[in-house]
RNA sequence: GCCCCUUUAGCUCAGUCGGCAGAGCGUCUCCAUGGUAAGGAGAAGGUCUACGGUUCGAUUCCGUAAAGGGGCUCCA
């Protein structure tokens, strides 16, 4: 037996051993019963692995990010294991490891019910009891077709073999790299009880998954093409334990409590209904306190930052948004026109048009350049029927929109000046969690976009620039820009984990071009202005949607709807309690006071789930020493402070913007 | 738009294997005046989402539509 040299790698130390050749790399790792595969020379292997000498092996374990991947893939196997155990009829898709889980494809008859879900649970636990052993295989091209002769799907994927452009981001695990592989998953006595083309890898024995649920299902277009078929996928979630499962399972129930849908409802802050239609929004008195006290605040924002306020109507006859160039593009998501005295009147679906005819309005100097227009726009889209989702997809919503018209040297300053306005006011809202996505042109389908490859260069390179002086995280978005320029925007995610854009800026030099915007230089010459567009909060909507989700509806003073309930402990303390409310309104604090017969505690128990930041209880003590209980959302309380003091706790407490 | 699921009181949900519908919370009235997260009693409140069909009879079964939910696709 001859000898090889490896390097085991582990957490803190790496260390030199001599193994006989042929040494699998579960031998290395046989007593850790948490490392499920190996990482040599950076790619991930199975425990079957045979080590070569000058190897450097890393055990990977079950609760690490490659490990849960390598586990919930494996889990993927066995569920459509199952599945074409009890639907031998249902053909396979692809099932890769998503965040949180995994998923598998299936063309199936019929689509799965929940009990089917039930039915198929059952069966994977039979297969994991079994631990059948996951065996690699690999085979050549002409091989895998035929075993895989009755899987359509997986036969189109050994057609994309080698990770042409063309493959789905899923069937790479499929049939990533030029070597096709099939696993084997291998009962105890040899046999074989099923198999998947697939890249691996793969925890050795389904011995090794343990805990999983399944979730959903749901149907995807085959390769994620609208014109393909419609396969049927069953969504699950594998974990390292039964504990880290439940701790998943926790979570998803805390995100759905603070889901702003719910909160809407509980917290009486909006609905949706039906008479007025799917995606349309009415604020009630609470919702309509935030939503007035956001767009005040942006407001002013906008006009220190030196934006002059405007307004433009809802409609328009159809001839300004042909000039715009939105027309032919848009047509499909914009509210079909409504026809008057023979013209065509469009709901607008953007606002730029209207401010492109502002700035027409009158010869323009480069002495006015920046000049910038905001203003809250309300727009209507014709969101697809599946698509529209509470306040962060709706029909109808107003954006915080404004328009830079620059000079093209001022471009790059005005861009940063709009970006550190942006990443200010959302540091004022609390919101912290979002990273910056930079949307550029598909450059395979330039028809698709307006304006010369120079131009979309120097536009690209101005926002890119600008995005990395951040430092926030920057992801490439390619293709996702607007027709008439590139576009950096600020994404964030929601309870539920779906990611939204907020924020956007972004840069235009072809509505300038179509409106014949000018201004005079100061050679005299007339000049076509950069415009920029910007919305801080991108719809009001959809921000007042994060903005509830991020504070769980438990808003700071300065935006709760009712920021102080005062407490009266009997009836004979309601007067007291009034004269202190109407003190607090004279500070501009939005009080109520609590008359109900409630008793106190019932009192406290509703304002606390009101989630109201402040509440001030009196009884007779209070009265007699002038003084107030004061209570805060948290629990905490402070009795005998006096009614000045209180006043200015709240009050400080609302102008600092202070977040509890 | 596509696939699946859902729709019963203001909210959360029972229920009727087809025979004129129920709870808790909320609302209103009364009693109680209580010191830190639900005091007690009573009352009101529903064309069971809408429209068709089957049936002696439909909230229940079937169909269509609308709204909602989960995904996919899309997202200026």
């Amino acid at each position: 037996m001859s000898e090889i040299k490896v390097t085991v790698v582990s957490a803190d130390e790496r260390a030199e051993r001599s193994v006989t050749a042929g040494t699998k790399a579960w031998e290395l790792f046989a007593d850790d019963h948490a490392v499920i595969a190996a990482r040599v020379g950076g790619e991930l292997k199975d425990l079957a692995y045979e080590i070569a000498e000058g190897d450097e092996v890393e055990g990977v374990t079950i609760d690490s990010p490659d490990g849960r991947a390598i586990l919930r893939h494996s889990t993927a196997h066995v569920m459509a294991q199952a599945v074409q155990e009890l639907h031998p009829d249902a053909k396979l898709g692809i099932g890769p490891p998503v965040t949180d889980g995994f998923y598998y494809d299936f063309d199936v008859a019929e689509p799965f019910r929940p009990e089917d879900l039930e039915k198929i649970e059952s069966r994977m636990r039979k297969i994991i009891k079994e631990g059948q052993r996951f065996s690699r295989r690999p085979v050549s091209d002409e091989a895998a077709r035929q075993e895989l002769a009755d899987e359509p799907y997986k036969l189109e994927l050994i057609g994309l073999k080698g990770g042409s452009e063309e493959a789905a981001e899923g069937a790479n695990v499929e049939v990533g790299g030029g070597q096709l592989t099939i696993y084997d998953n291998l009962k105890r006595d040899g046999s074989l009880a099923w198999k998947d083309l697939c890249r691996g890898p793969h925890v050795p024995t389904t011995k090794r998954i343990p805990a999983f649920k399944l979730m959903r299902t749901a149907a995807a277009y085959w390769r994620g093409d609208e014109k393909n078929k419609q396969l049927q996928r069953i969504y699950g979630t594998a974990w390292e334990s039964k504990e880290a499962l439940g701790e998943h399972l926790h979570r998803l129930e805390e995100a759905e409590r603070r889901d702003h849908r719910k909160l809407g409802r509980d917290l009486d802050l909006f609905s949706f209904p039906d008479e007025i239609g799917s995606g349309l929004v009415v604020f009630h008195p609470k919702g309509g306190v935030i939503k007035r006290v956001m767009e005040d605040y942006v407001r002013q924002r906008h006009i220190e930052e030196g934006f002059e306020y405007v307004g433009t109507p809802h409609i328009s006859k159809e001839g300004l948004f042909h000039t715009s160039g939105h027309l032919p593009y848009y047509a499909e998501t914009m509210f079909p026109p409504m026809e008057m005295e023979g013209s065509n009147y469009y709901l607008k679906a953007m606002n730029c048009p209207m401010h492109n005819l502002i700035f027409r309005s009158r010869g323009r100097s480069y002495r006015e350049l920046p000049l910038r227009f905001f203003e809250f726009g309300s727009v209507y889209r014709l969101e697809k029927s599946g698509v529209v989702h509470g306040l962060t997809r709706v029909r109808g919503m107003t954006q915080d929109d404004s328009h830079s018209y620059v000079t093209p040297e001022q471009a790059p300053a005005e861009i940063k000046h709009l970006l550190d306005f942006v990443l200010g006011l959302l540091k004022d809202f609390g919101l912290d969690d979002y990273y910056l996505e930079l949307s550029t042109r598909d450059d395979s389908n330039p028809e698709k976009f307006v304006g010369s490859d120079e131009e979309w260069a120097m536009a690209t390179k101005v926002l890119e620039d600008v995005g990395r002086e951040t430092g926030l995280e920057l992801v490439p978005d390619p293709g996702g820009a607007a027709f008439y320029g590139p576009k950096i925007s600020v994404q964030t995610r929601d309870a539920i984990g779906r990611t939204w854009q907020m924020s956007t800026i972004q840069y235009d030099f072809n509505q300038p071009k179509g409106f014949d915007l000018e201004y005079q230089a100061a050679d005299g010459s007339r000049q076509q202005p950069v415009m920029i567009h910007s919305a801080k909060f991108g719809s009001i909507e959809r921000f007042f949607g994060v903005l509830v989700e991020h504070y769980a509806g438990a808003f700071p003073p300065w935006l709760a709807p009712v920021q102080v309930v005062a407490i009266p402990i009997a009836e004979r303390h309601n007067e007291y309690l009034q004269k202190v409310a109407e003190r607090l309104r004279e500070r501009g604090i939005r009080v109520e006071v609590d008359e109900s017969d409630d008793r106190m505690q019932k009192k406290i128990r509703n304002a606390q789930i009101q989630k109201v930041p402040f509440m001030l209880i009196a009884g007779d003590r209070d009265v007699e020493d002038g003084a107030v209980s004061f209570r805060y959302r948290n629990g905490d309380q402070d009795n005998g402070v006096s009614v000045e003091d209180a006043i200015a706790r709240v009050v400080d407490a609302v102008e600092r913007r202070i977040q509890v």
